[in-house]
RNA sequence: GACCCCUUCGUCUAUCGGUUAGGACUCAAGAUUUUCAUUCUUGCAAGAGGGGUUCGAUUCCCCUAGGGGUCGCCA
């Protein structure tokens, strides 16, 4: 058990074979939380000790990610610490140290059975409905067999040797006390063929050796750890608080998986989901405030996050609720903000962003409309673009009526004094009267005249966005 | 199959033995809006099943069922 009074050091350690996904992030930020609201320190580790699966940027887009997320950590790879180096693949010396004095000690040994051996094995046992795990037929080797085969540069690994016969007590935060037997922990491999360790030994070296008061991890963990417990008796060392978080699952309850979700964190980016959404959200997968709140800034749920109000069940992840948080962030947030992160889909779609009191106009406005961050820009489009107006809405504009509309609106406001707020409000009363037309007969054809469909903001707001001169022109161009 | 974890509206969840089981999303209806969106109001909707313990169980215990995780020289 970890001394209540040690500091809460935790770390968020992932392995370097992709982008950030969700399930990580939720991990991360609860690290995060917990850090900050104790006053601790967060740290990052990357775990690249699998040779196999490393990708070439997957480091640097971790990092990013974890930056624009705003999840900024106190130690790590960049930032430097204490207990550098950060990065597992550049620490292989202090696992082989370690290694070597589980070896002495007897709690480890070699084995060269090949993989082909061990596939063999292990299918013959789970033929036969055992519990899959090595033989320890490799145990018992001689000194001088184990010397022959190293000369003969025979391939091998280095095993621990799990007790026999011994309850494993896991306290959980989360969970409580979990109980479970070591019959059925296999003699899990430490060292790799290839000399890289496993995740277990070197997550319990770095834990230990970075003094991490609280492992903070997901639930599919929590079978694994009676060997990282196991290592730590062995080695002597107290181990830290455990804390399985629940899982993030698929819509049919399986855990999250990229085969049927996107799961990468920065394609939610891309797709114009906001970072303060997307934390808001994923913060209450698995944790609740203790009154009825559900939108916070991070800065709020530092304050107001608590491990012991996670819950134990698994959380499906749903976008309905993503996108209805999006919408109301886009409406919430600073304008200027939500300006400088739609630009880019205004640039995509050559809409003009360099007449910023114009281009912020329209942002306002049709962010009532949008849900995710481009569909503020394909809301705007009406407002820059030439309209296209369709053959029915031509002729309907073309009557008699419409045009005595239209010819009425367009006076009035070209006589306008002052192109603001206040002064359209009166402008359609003005043409009630003057050509006794109103309701749909009256909105319709200025509306197709404006903005080319008959549906969409009110009038004064789209006379704002579009300001005096658009709005002429637009007029001017339906009167026949 | 073995071991372990989990189980409240469709989804995210509140409830620390006594509640008309609350909130949010979705959906529906209504109001506002000339329309759509926004916003507001209202509504639909849940304790897996069975035993205990208790004056009283969603809450504590047991069993069953269901779901999930793990069982790699992956993490």
């Amino acid at each position: 058990m970890t001394d209540r009074t040690s500091p809460v050091r935790v770390r968020f350690a992932p392995s370097p074979t992709g982008n950030l996904h969700i399930g990580g992030l939720r991990t991360a930020l609860y690290n995060y939380l917990f850090a900050r609201a104790q006053g601790g320190a967060f740290i990052l580790r990357i775990e690249d000790t699998d040779q196999t699966r490393l990708e070439p940027n997957a480091i640097a887009n971790l990092i990013t990610t974890l930056k624009t997320m705003g999840l900024d950590y106190d130690e790590g790879p960049e930032v430097g610490g204490n207990h550098a180096p950060y990065i597992q693949s550049q620490r292989l010396t202090m696992y082989h140290r370690h290694v070597q004095m589980l070896l002495d000690q007897g709690y480890a040994y070699r084995c060269f059975c090949t993989p082909e051996t061990l596939d063999q094995m292990r299918s013959e046992q789970k033929q036969k409905g055992e519990f899959a795990k090595y033989d320890r037929r490799c145990l018992h080797l001689q000194p001088s067999e184990i010397d022959s085969k190293l000369q003969a540069g025979e391939p091998c690994v280095i095993r621990l040797k799990m007790p026999d016969d011994h309850r494993f007590e896991i306290d959980d935060l989360i969970r409580g006390k979990v109980q479970m037997d070591s019959a059925q922990s296999d003699d899990q491999i430490l060292i790799k063929s290839d000399n890289f360790p496993t995740y277990h030994l070197a997550a319990v070296v770095d834990d230990h050796e970075m003094q991490i008061s609280h492992v903070i991890r997901g639930e599919e963990w929590l079978s694994s750890t009676p060997k990282h417990l196991w290592l730590y008796q062995c080695f002597g060392w107290s181990p830290p608080q455990w804390v399985h978080l629940p899982l993030i699952l698929n819509p049919d309850k399986s855990k999250l998986s990229k085969r049927m979700n996107d799961v990468s964190v920065q394609s939610y980016l891309n797709r114009g989901y906001l970072k303060q959404a997307l934390i808001n959200f994923i913060a209450l997968l698995g944790w609740h405030a203790a009154d009825d709140r559900e939108i916070f800034t991070l800065e709020e749920l530092i304050s107001e996050f608590s491990l012991d109000r996670v819950n134990k069940s698994g959380a499906v992840f749903d976008l309905t609720k993503l996108d209805w948080m999006n919408g109301q962030y886009i409406r919430k947030a600073d304008l200027s903000e939500i300006c400088d992160l739609c630009k880019p889909w205004f640039q995509s779609l050559n809409l003009d962003t360099t007449d910023y009191p114009r281009f912020s106009r329209i942002v306002d406005l049709v962010r009532n409309y949008a849900t995710l961050l481009p569909d503020i820009a394909d809301h705007a489009k009406i407002y820059y673009e030439t309209m296209v107006i369709g053959d029915k809405d031509l002729e309907y504009i073309g009557t008699d009526a419409s045009q005595a509309v239209l010819i009425s609106f367009f006076a009035i406001l070209r006589s306008l004094p002052d192109w603001e707020m206040t002064a359209f409000a009166p402008v359609i009363e003005k043409v009630i009267t003057e050509t006794g037309i109103k309701g749909k007969n009256l909105y319709f054809p200025i509306r197709i005249a404006l903005i080319g469909q008959g549906s969409g903001p009110e009038i004064p707001l789209i006379l704002n966005a579009l300001g005096r001169q658009e709005t002429l022109l637009r007029l001017s161009a339906v009167l026949f």
